[in-house]
DNA sequence: GTTGACCTTAGATGTAGCTCTAAGGTTTAT
DNA sequence: ATAAACCTTAGAGCTACATCTAAGGTCAAC
């Protein structure tokens, strides 16, 4: 299939087909006569794969990592899988700890406040943003 | 004081203050003879103000607007901070949701993985990739 | 009087992951 | 045969928020 037969069946624009490539994540199979990119089943296999491991929330770069145990599955062990997902779901809980932070503080600095029309010079978000905690 | 003073004083690194007077956040009240910012007690309220902003998670933007309101009290309504702390929370929830649903996802992909130096010939995490849902 | 620590500006660089443009070649349908 | 819809490349642009560089001016201490 062509570019744009990928694009349809991945839901993944040709733009970024082609920068997958660029990056290394993602190779058509062949080139036709007249240098398109002809992509195989395979090819459509590993699209989707870089689609869920986007899902995953995995950088590029884990991306092709996993990616190339897959490719050579003999090669590699569970334990390198295994790691990347840690160090991803590690990172991962880290930023929802620090958004949970966040939505604490944003949460009570919205508490007292009335939100209507009184002019702000007595409004709680303001002056808790200005002295601090 | 000069702009060292002030990066001392609010962690704010040097060029990050002169890139928020660039964006408009915070100008120096005043520039000595040889063309140096000085900065009054005030701008160090400001600068600590914006630190806040920061660690709420507000954008550049909205901490401008926040500013705005700060600098003209009597201008300004309360339901025009509610209304920016607001969509930052709702912001917020969204993106805990998303993260939440990754490490869902993650910890599923884990679960049957042995992690150790077996092939990934078999690999639950690789597999399940491969496979999508 | 010179060394080192400060300050200034404009503008380049970095991150991550796209997304788009320009300029051109190919294919398909009517 | 011509218009629309495809394809190619290199490289620019985007977002958000800094961070750094180059080239130069100023100041205080020893």
């Amino acid at each position: 299939m062509k570019i744009s037969e990928l694009e349809k069946r991945t839901g993944i624009n040709a733009h970024t087909l082609r920068y997958y490539e660029k990056s290394g994540l993602l190779k058509a199979s062949m080139r036709s006569v007249n240098n398109y990119r002809i992509y195989s089943e395979d090819d459509l296999i590993t699209a989707l794969f870089i689609k869920r491991c986007k899902e995953c929330g995995f950088s590029l770069a884990q991306t092709a990592a996993l990616l190339a145990i897959k490719h050579d599955k003999s090669l590699h062990v569970c334990a390198e899988a295994k790691s990347i997902t840690e160090s991803k779901l590690q990172e991962i809980s880290q930023q929802i700890e620090q958004l949970q932070q966040m939505e604490g503080t944003l949460t009570e600095l919205q508490a007292y406040c009335c939100g209507g029309q009184e002019s702000a010079e007595f409004c709680t978000i303001i002056s808790t943003l200005e002295a601090g905690k």
